[in-house]
Order: structure tokens, then C-alpha cells, then sequence
DNA sequence: CGTTTTTGACCTGCGC
DNA sequence: GCGCAGGTCAAAAACG
């Protein structure tokens, strides 16, 4: 129950967001909107304590300092917005959830929730992606968990969450080198969940899970839990870089149970033909996204690590300002997030991992 | 050799 | 207390 009512929390903060992203994003592009909803990265965290929190939102910032810069085209990008109290209180979690299933198309409800957009300091021409705040939530989220019976659910690792939604596109990302501990099969989801934890450091407490939306096989639900131990790597860590690209007996390519949907961004093949790792199965000089976009991906690298510093600052400021505030940054436009996130889920057919659920 | 992925088994929380 | 489902462990295999 839980985890619904994570993702009715993250649904209810983006709902708005997903329909205006919607607009924005995918227009022009190869993919029907309907079919390929741009996937802005919602996020939202959900604890049982602020002040952890924080340091959470710190860490997932962390993560995405470097891909800060991208653009946000979204309209309320450019808005440094109040962080006011969001849809929350408005939208039910049925109407929630059939957002999230995409019921709801893009309506009118523009509201700005607590997002704030990232400065586009620097313009990746990624179209797309999006960077969200959301921010303010989790104190109505607690209220409303509070309020609904929904809450007495409690598993154990239950404490601090950071859920993202993330396009497959801007899947990737963090510095992190996370490393693949285990896969179950989610029971109503077709596809697996998988489970990482953090292999930058021994003894890191920080773990993630991958998996991917049922509702829209091409949004990807990414859930923080714990903390590093350990300083954010400056470069992806190349040990976490030993990722094997080459094809394994792995299981067939995930069918959605609506098969029509065609998940990734354009390459069912490299789902069989490379393996790589959630987040950093690149070393840090890696070329493997140069396959196209390639010289942007690089240029990305470089220009991201600079920017970093840059938007650190600049967070750090903003930092001073909004502690509560989370940057998502939209892990944009990385080849490699098609790489490895094409292989990164073997087993999508449900199933087929773990105990089966035992 | 060191690391990651795979995957069956085990542990634990929760609902009934 | 039982069963289910989620989360984790750990051995084996694969890879660079």
C-alpha cells in the first residue's frame, strides 16, 4: 500500500506537470504523444523525518548536480515558483492514479505546484527533459498519509524515499555506481523491480529501485532509499564500470501486457545486446553512447562536470534558501541511458526472478 | 582476479 | 498463526 500511496503522492505532484511537459516536450518528435509521453522526472520524497529528508533531497541532488544543465522547456521552467502547496489537496487518488495511468490528458490544470525549474544555465539540446521540484509536498504527503488509512502500511525500509519518475531517456545517471542486487517480479506489474545499492563505497547504505511503470512502460520509477556513506564521486566510478555490453541469456525482450506500447527509445535490439548497469556502467571516459547523439553525449560529460561546479555553487546558494528543496535534474539526454537501460531489465517478463514472490 | 549480474532461497512485514 | 508479497542474501556464472 505503500508504494501506491508513494506513487499517488507522486502522481498527485506531477499530474499537473505531466500534462504540461506533455505538451511541451514531445511535440515534433518522432514518437505520438500518446504513445511516448514525455517523461519529465517527478520526484518527491517521502520520510518520516524532515530533517533526513533533507539531506536526502541533498544527496539526490547530488546525483543530478551534473545534469543540471539541462533544459527545461517546460513552461513553468522559467518560474521560480512559490513552492506552494500543491494539487494535492485537490485531486483524489483515483484521479491521481488515472493520471498516472494517463487517463487524464493534458487539462487545464496548470498549477504550478511547488516546481521549480532549474536555471537554464546551460542549454543541452536535449528537447526535453525536464527538471521538477517538488517541494513542500512531503508535509502535506504525511498529512494526507496520516489521514488515510493507506499509511498504516509500514515496510522496512519504508523511512526515506525519494521517488523518481524518470523517462528511460533520463533514466541514468548519478555518479553513483550502483550495483545490481536482486530482481522480484511486483505483483499487478508486468515488469520486475530491480534493486541496486550503491557499490561506490563498501558499506553504503544507499540503495535504489528500478522499475518500470506499468501504467507507461516508458516511465521508469526510481526509488532512493538510505544514505551514502561516502562522498559523491567526482566521476562515474569506473569500477562500477565493468558492466558487460555484450549479450546475455537473458530473458526475452519485456512484453508489456500491452504489447502495442514500444517502450524504449528506439532500440528493442540493444535491449538483448547490451547489459549495462542502472547508473554507471560507464567508466568515466566511456564512449559507449557513441552511437549517435554521441558527439553531444560527450560534450555533455564534459561541459556537465564543469557546469557541475558551476550549479553547485548556485545550489548551494539556493541550498541556503530552500534546504527542503529537491533538484531533479532531468538526467537528460544521455545515449547511455538508452544502453542501459535497454538492457538493464532482462526479465521484464514478469516472473521470472527471485523467489517469485516467496 | 575483481567486479557485476543472475537467480533461488531466505527473511520480514502486513493483512486476514 | 498463516499466507502473501516485498526486500535481501549469497552462490554461481559471466565479464573485462
Amino acid at each position: 500500500m505503500s508504494e501506491d500511496w508513494d506513487l499517488f503522492a507522486v502522481v498527485r505532484s506531477c499530474s499537473s506537470s505531466v500534462s504540461t511537459a506533455t505538451i511541451n516536450t514531445n511535440n515534433g518528435g518522432n514518437c505520438k504523444q500518446q504513445d511516448h509521453p514525455p517523461l519529465p522526472l517527478f520526484t518527491h520524497i517521502i520520510g518520516e523525518d524532515r530533517d533526513r529528508d533533507s539531506s536526502s533531497c541533498n544527496e539526490l541532488q547530488d546525483s543530478c548536480k551534473p545534469f543540471l544543465p539541462v533544459t527545461t522547456t517546460t513552461t513553468w521552467s522559467s518560474s521560480p515558483l512559490p513552492l506552494a502547496p500543491p494539487l494535492v489537496s485537490s485531486a483524489s487518488p483515483n484521479v491521481l492514479m488515472k493520471q498516472e495511468q494517463g487517463l487524464l490528458e493534458s487539462q487545464d490544470q496548470k498549477l504550478p505546484l511547488g516546481v521549480r525549474a532549474f536555471t537554464p544555465s546551460t542549454t543541452i539540446s536535449s528537447s526535453s527533459s525536464s527538471v521538477f521540484v517538488f517541494r513542500g509536498q512531503r508535509d502535506q504527503l504525511l498529512q494526507q498519509q496520516s489521514q488515510t488509512p493507506l499509511r498504516s502500511r509500514k515496510r522496512k525500509n519504508q523511512q526515506k524515499r525519494t521517488i523518481c519518475h524518470v523517462t528511460q531517456e533520463n533514466l541514468s545517471s548519478d555518479m553513483w555506481a550502483w550495483r545490481k542486487y536482486g530482481q522480484k517480479p511486483i505483483k499487478g506489474s508486468p515488469y520486475p523491480r530491480n534493486y541496486y545499492r550503491c557499490s561506490s563505497s563498501k558499506g553504503c547504505l544507499a540503495r535504489k529501485q528500478v522499475e518500470r511503470s506499468n501504467l507507461d512502460p516508458n516511465i521508469f520509477i526510481v526509488t532512493y532509499t538510505g544514505e551514502h556513506t561516502h562522498p559523491r564521486p567526482t566521476h562515474r566510478n569506473s569500477l562500477a564500470g565493468s558492466t558487460r555490453n555484450k549479450s546475455q541469456p537473458v530473458n526475452p525482450i519485456p512484453k508489456p501486457e500491452q504489447s502495442s506500447v514500444q517502450t524504449v527509445s528506439g532500440s528493442s535490439t540493444l535491449k538483448e545486446e547490451i547489459h549495462l548497469s542502472p547508473t554507471t556502467p560507464l567508466k568515466e571516459n566511456d564512449d559507449v553512447q557513441g552511437t549517435n547523439g554521441d558527439e553531444e553525449v560527450n560534450m555533455e560529460d564534459e561541459e556537465l562536470d564543469e557546469v557541475e561546479e558551476e550549479e553547485e555553487e548556485e545550489e548551494e546558494e539556493e541550498e541556503d534558501n530552500d534546504v527542503d528543496d529537491l533538484l531533479i535534474p532531468n538526467f537528460a539526454v544521455r545515449d547511455r541511458d538508452d544502453l542501459f537501460f535497454a538492457g538493464n531489465f532482462p526479465s521484464w517478463s514478469a516472473g521470472s526472478a527471485g523467489d517469485g514472490g516467496g
